[in-house]
DNA sequence: GGCGATTTGGGAAAGCATTCACAAGCGCGT
DNA sequence: ACGCGCTTGTGAATGCTTTCCCAAATCGCC
């Protein structure tokens, strides 16, 4: 998602920047969309070496879709983007496939995150073992709340937010996953974008502003409710419909 | 159908069903891309009512595109979906364009909510303000830890996931939110579905497969951190090049 | 060494979504 | 009553995604 790429979203690097493909590993120009199953890929990829036995050392197109959900065709032209990693009459090496998607996610390079707001969204995302297992690691906790402040949280202490710049600078972050009230974000935002990040996942239900170089994606978890009450709507719409016409 | 929707995602209804628009209240096809902004336009409009004031009882295209960080003409086209609510040369009426938001997005029938899966992130989620303070309500909280169930949190009793198919039907449970482990996702969900439950809001990172008059929403966390990584990837790529060329 | 079964890579078509651009409608001031 | 400025609603143009489809590449078998 989401955009400020919620759903959709486009903020295209509005200077040339044609990145000529010459310098070696220059990642291709990928497109959103498929930047985004790639991660999904991944997570299927990963359960396949470890899993199902490592028996299969390789795996085709079809088979990938349909363990990722997506249709055949799709992942065959996503992962074309990344080059030509496949073998014709046999499918793609687990291992190989496995390390071109981490290194065109930029996953071979760490990258220190910092978790803005330790509330009960936020002590849950620093104890999610889904972001250690895939490659992430909170460097920093942070909040505004004197309470908060010193105590200790999966072997972490928070810090004062009032600390925020010497943070992101000491600890050479790049990343911040908001989990601020709404009414605080846009401020913490932009003293993070000051301080130097330039990316932020944004749980704060706000629309953030931030300059073009930053990357904001958002994630609304009302939003996603009602999207479902829509569908919810008018399925109950459609029975309704086809019961008068009976 | 049956598919995923996790950034994008469409799945067209393929039959027929026309909706000819004449029972009254149908919505018109709605695109999904559309669906998921309206949920934001929704929120900026409801802190517009609250916040500032209610002097501004209307608000035009622009103002609600900027406060909502989309192009105006793209908000224009989204609420013609829905109608002709606006007048040429004034704007929107606020009060009027919330409710048939709020009416599109089905939020003005009751819809029970159950959670399932009380670890970190299934805490979190059943005292997010958010859900309730936008027209959700958990009616049910589950887990099959034997050490949860039967404590209280936010008052509610937190119930055996041995009862689900019975809570499913006693509390008329038609949206589920899911926070279990990633091997015990499906199984659950299979049963959720079994049970009456025809949307489900996944965060466990794991491609669920459910009948095609399901709808599945999924979160992955993890993904999210990966997709910005991509971009701080790509950002450094850029100004490597750039260094290489000067 | 050649043949058939398989599977990738990618051009081309089809389908969606976003943006542009402007005619049509509305209110206000005179 | 009328014209002017403002703002909506929407056809057309553009751009992005997905799907279709098939030639080219590879393996295993005879």
């Amino acid at each position: 998602m989401s955009v400020q790429r919620d759903p959709a979203g486009a903020d295209r690097a509005p200077a040339g920047s044609r990145a000529d493909a010459h310098p070696a590993e220059v990642a291709r120009n990928v497109p959103e969309a498929t930047v985004a199953r790639l991660a999904t890929y991944l997570r299927v990829l990963t359960s396949y070496a470890e899993g199902a036995g490592a028996i299969a050392t390789t795996v085709s197109s079809d088979e990938l879709a349909v363990a990722a959900g997506v249709n055949s065709a799709m992942l065959r032209k996503d992962l074309s983007f990344l080059g030509s990693y496949g073998i014709r009459g046999v499918g793609y090496d687990v291992a190989t496939l496995t390390e071109e998607i981490a290194r065109t996610l930029g996953l071979t390079v760490h990258r220190s995150v910092a978790l803005i707001g330790v509330g009960n969204l936020g002590l849950a995302l620093a104890g999610y073992a889904g972001f250690a297992s895939r490659g992430f690691r909170i460097a920093a906790l942070v909040d505004a709340d004197p309470a908060r402040v010193g105590t200790s949280i999966q072997g972490m202490t928070v810090r004062d937010i009032a600390d925020l710049e010497r943070i992101v600078d000491e600890d050479n972050i790049t990343i911040a996953v908001l989990t601020t009230p709404a009414s605080a974000a846009q401020d913490i935002c932009d003293r993070l974008v000051a301080a130097g990040v330039t990316s932020i996942l944004n749980f704060a239900p706000v629309v953030l502003t931030v300059p073009s170089h930053v990357d904001v994606r958002k994630v609304d978890l009302a939003a996603e409710l009602q999207i479902l009450s829509f569908h919810e709507n008018r399925k109950a719409a459609a029975l309704l419909t086809e019961a008068v016409r009976a």
